[in-house]
RNA sequence: GCCCAAAUAGCUCAGUCGGUAGAGCAGGGGACUGAAAAUCCCCGUGUCGGUGGUUCGAUUCCGCCUUUGGGCA
C-alpha cells in the first residue's frame, strides 16, 4: 500500500482498536492526530492507547510532550510528515489515526501557516484592549489593515481576532494570505476512513468510557499532574477530562456533577468533530453499528481500500 | 373511599383576562490555518392529559374520566 490511510472519526467510536489491527493487516505504523495523547503523563484522560493494545505496532506522535511545553499545530506537522516520510521510506504504511480536525487538515493539505509563531506578549496586551474597550474595538482593528480576515471572523471569537492580528504584526502580510483554500498534500496520495455510529450508540460509549477512566484512576492522575505544579494555565490541561477533574479538585462542584459536565463535554465534542469530518468530500464513511467485531471492520476497511 | 392541587417542548416550568404558546436546561446544525479536546456563531410546532359541554372560536371557562402529588379517613 503506497498511499497514507487516514483513520478519523469522533472522539470513543472505536479507532484504536482499528487502527492498530489494520496496522497488523498492513504492516503499518500508527502516526497519532490527537492533540492530548501528544503529552507525558496525560494517559487515562485521554484515552491513550497502553502498550499492551498498541500490541506491537509502532506509534508516533504519541506521547512525547511534556505536559508544560505548549505545542501548535507548526510544531505537529513538521514532525508527523517527517514521521510519515521516514515510516515510508521503510516500505510500511502509514496509518493516521485521530480526531483532530485540524492535525488531520494539516497533513490532508499543503497548509502555509507562515511561519509565525504565536507572541503571548503581543496576545496579552490585544486581551487587554479587548477587556478594556471590548471585542468590538479588535475586530475593528483588524478590519482596517485586513478586511477579508475580519469578514470571516466573528467578534466574540477573541482567539481567532487575536491570531489575525498577530500574524499581521509579525509578517507584515494579511492573515487571509496564508489561509486560501487548502490544496491537496503533493508528498503522497491519500485515503480517508471515516468512522461513524448513531449518535446514542456514540453518546452511549463516552458515558461509559468516562465511568471507566474514573475507575482506573482519573482522579489520581489528575492530582498527580496538580502536585506536580500542571494547573489549568496549562495547555495540557485544557484537555476535556482535565479541566473538569481540577475545577473539581479546587471545589467548583461536586462529584456527581462533575462526571455529568464531563460526559457531556465529550459528547458536545464529539458532534463537533462530526461536524469538522462531514465536510470532507472523498470520505469513506463506515457505520460501526453494523459490525459486531474488529476483524470484520478492518476487513471492510481493507476492502475500500483496494478499490 | 372522600377532599384539594397538578397535567403545556426530551426535562423543569412560565403563559394565554377565550383568538392554537415561550424561557432555562438538554439536544441539534454550522464555522474553523501556529491554544483546535481550544475558540466562536445559529436553531424552540408542541394532539397545551383524554372526552363531552358553553362559545363564532377552548390549551384557557364548566362537567366527567385518566394519571401523578398531597391531605382526610
Amino acid at each position: 500500500m503506497d498511499k497514507v490511510i487516514f483513520i478519523v472519526g469522533p472522539t470513543a467510536v472505536g479507532k484504536t482498536d482499528v487502527s492498530i489491527e489494520l496496522a497488523k493487516a498492513l504492516n503499518g505504523e500508527i502516526v497519532s492526530a490527537d492533540s492530548v495523547q501528544i503529552y507525558k503523563k496525560l494517559d487515562i484522560g485521554s484515552a491513550k492507547p497502553t502498550p499492551e493494545e498498541m500490541d506491537g505496532v509502532p506509534h508516533h506522535l504519541l506521547d512525547f510532550v511534556d505536559p508544560e511545553i505548549s505545542f501548535s499545530v507548526s510544531d505537529y506537522t513538521h514532525l508527523a510528515k517527517e514521521a510519515i516520510r521516514e515510516i515510508r521510506s521503510r516500505g510500511k504504511t502509514p496509518i493516521v489515526t485521530g480526531g483532530t480536525g485540524l492535525y488531520v487538515n494539516a497533513l490532508l493539505y499543503d497548509m502555509d501557516f507562515g511561519k509565525t509563531e504565536s507572541d503571548d506578549e503581543y496576545r496579552q496586551s490585544l486581551e487587554k484592549i479587548a477587556e478594556e474597550k471590548g471585542k468590538e474595538a479588535l475586530h475593528q482593528m483588524l478590519e482596517a489593515i485586513d478586511p477579508e480576515a475580519a469578514g470571516k471572523v466573528h467578534a466574540n471569537n477573541l482567539r481567532r481576532v487575536i491570531r489575525a492580528l498577530e500574524v499581521n504584526k509579525r509578517t507584515g502580510k494579511p492573515m487571509s494570505d496564508f489561509a486560501s483554500d487548502p490544496i491537496p498534500t503533493a508528498d503522497y496520495e491519500t485515503i480517508i476512513i471515516g468512522l461513524t455510529r448513531s449518535r446514542l450508540k456514540l453518546y452511549g460509549r463516552i458515558n461509559q468510557r468516562v465511568d471507566i477512566m474514573f475507575s482506573s484512576g482519573l482522579l489520581e492522575e489528575v492530582k498527580k499532574l496538580k502536585n506536580d505544579g500542571i494547573d489549568g494555565s496549562y495547555q495540557s490541561m485544557q484537555g476535556i477530562g482535565y479541566k473538569e477533574v481540577l475545577d473539581y479538585l479546587e471545589d467548583k462542584y461536586d462529584f456527581d456533577t462533575m462526571v455529568t459536565v464531563l460526559k457531556q463535554s465529550s459528547r458536545r465534542y464529539a458532534k463537533r468533530q462530526m461536524t469538522w469530518f462531514r465536510r470532507y468530500r472523498d470520505m469513506e464513511w463506515i457505520d460501526l453499528d453494523k459490525f459486531t467485531s474488529v476483524k470484520d471492520i478492518t476487513e471492510e476497511i481493507l476492502s475500500k481500500i483496494k478499490k
